[in-house]
DNA sequence: TTCCTTTCTCAACGCTTGTTGACATCACTC
DNA sequence: GAGTGATGTCAACAAGCGTTGAGAAAGGAA
């Protein structure tokens, strides 16, 4: 049989898909196993790369985390693309919109990553809190009515509660169910808290 | 000055509460920092004891996890002893209920150990599912209807979303609020699973 | 007092981690 | 085709980790 590979130093011939390798790897690692136990070592060797490598291109691992996680699109986008302005029932169109988007393997992968690292990783909790208040604030006219902000940490609650119990802490039913029925009892629950 | 404590070897005189001291201590950084940060080099710093110690007196590191987050009381246990059997709104009930426990030191701690170091720690993990089914369990009859599988895991949901978003994610107004004000909001959550 | 047990410290082990510096190979421009 | 920069590997580092074994000091029973 032919020599295993036997994986020479120097840059391989041909076109490369490295950098995009690598942050698949790393976010998928980030997603699975929080920030401290996604290695340089392990996510390098996902993508079939030295750990060198890694550093060389993205940095410290901070930067890599930061790198690996950036959200593709914004709930504000997303809500656009799917054509639902402001549906009859406001609490079933946002806990659609909110299974929609963590329908998507890479964003959900990247939100994973971060809520999952923010519990040990002071940085990742403070995008955690970022990203909250961003993505929450384009959809102020929904959460009317007396204590706004009370309101939407409600709406941030169900939302962190939702992504532990269906990837995190996975609990049946709610682990193993479709995302439409997901979202009737999401919805269920976030009309508690708007108008 | 005296000298600066030379720290012998060999058994302190007096009595001791080293082994509460160690206990508190872990959990405290558990609590804090979850499983991979917490580490027997800063417990024992903060107990004021050698790292071999909490070794000696508890085992390997899951060892002392798991003899350090046990809770005190269970939910069914506080919901005798506060006397409220069945009140006019089972939500609001519970909900005080779920407040009061989370605002025990102790208990709290050994929550936020658990839930923090589940993120990563899968051992972690399977022990905060197994807390939510026993503890759930013992409101089965709150949880009639339809669907009262998908119920209890609604309700697991806006419990684990509120120790993030309190503790883990401080987000206000909710991580600033009273505990009778927390546990309006957070009944009002809860009416919308509870038959 | 003597002896055994418990409590406690110290020094070290093998291992993994993030990160670095030197060097090899390829693609591309002039 | 020479030179330059991007891509890639390898070996090693200092630091921190969980854990171990030997031994020191105190408490308690005889």
């Amino acid at each position: 049989m032919s020599a295993p590979a036997p994986r020479r130093s120097g840059r391989r011939p041909g076109p490369s898909s490295t950098r995009e390798d690598v942050l698949r790897a790393a976010r998928r690692r980030f997603a699975e196993q929080g920030y401290d136990r996604a290695t340089f070592r392990n996510i390098a060797a996902d993508a079939g790369v030295d750990p060198a490598l890694v550093v060389q291109f993205f940095g410290t691992k901070q930067d890599l985390f930061v790198a690996a996680t950036r959200p593709s699109v914004s709930l504000a986008e997303l809500a656009e693309e799917s054509g639902a302005g402001e549906p009859a029932d406001p609490a079933l169109g946002l806990a659609r919109l909110l299974v929609h988007w963590l329908g998507k393997e890479e964003d959900r992968y990247a939100m994973l990553a971060r809520i999952r690292s923010a519990a040990s990783e002071p940085a990742a909790a403070e995008m955690v809190r970022e990203m909250i208040h961003e993505q929450v604030a384009g959809f102020t006219p929904l959460i009317a009515g007396d204590r706004p902000d009370a309101r939407a940490a409600m709406v941030a609650l169900q939302f962190l509660g939702l992504v532990w119990i269906r990837w995190v802490v996975p609990i049946d039913p709610i682990a193993s169910m479709s995302d439409d029925e997901l979202a009737e009892w999401l919805g269920r629950g976030l009309r508690a808290f708007l108008a």
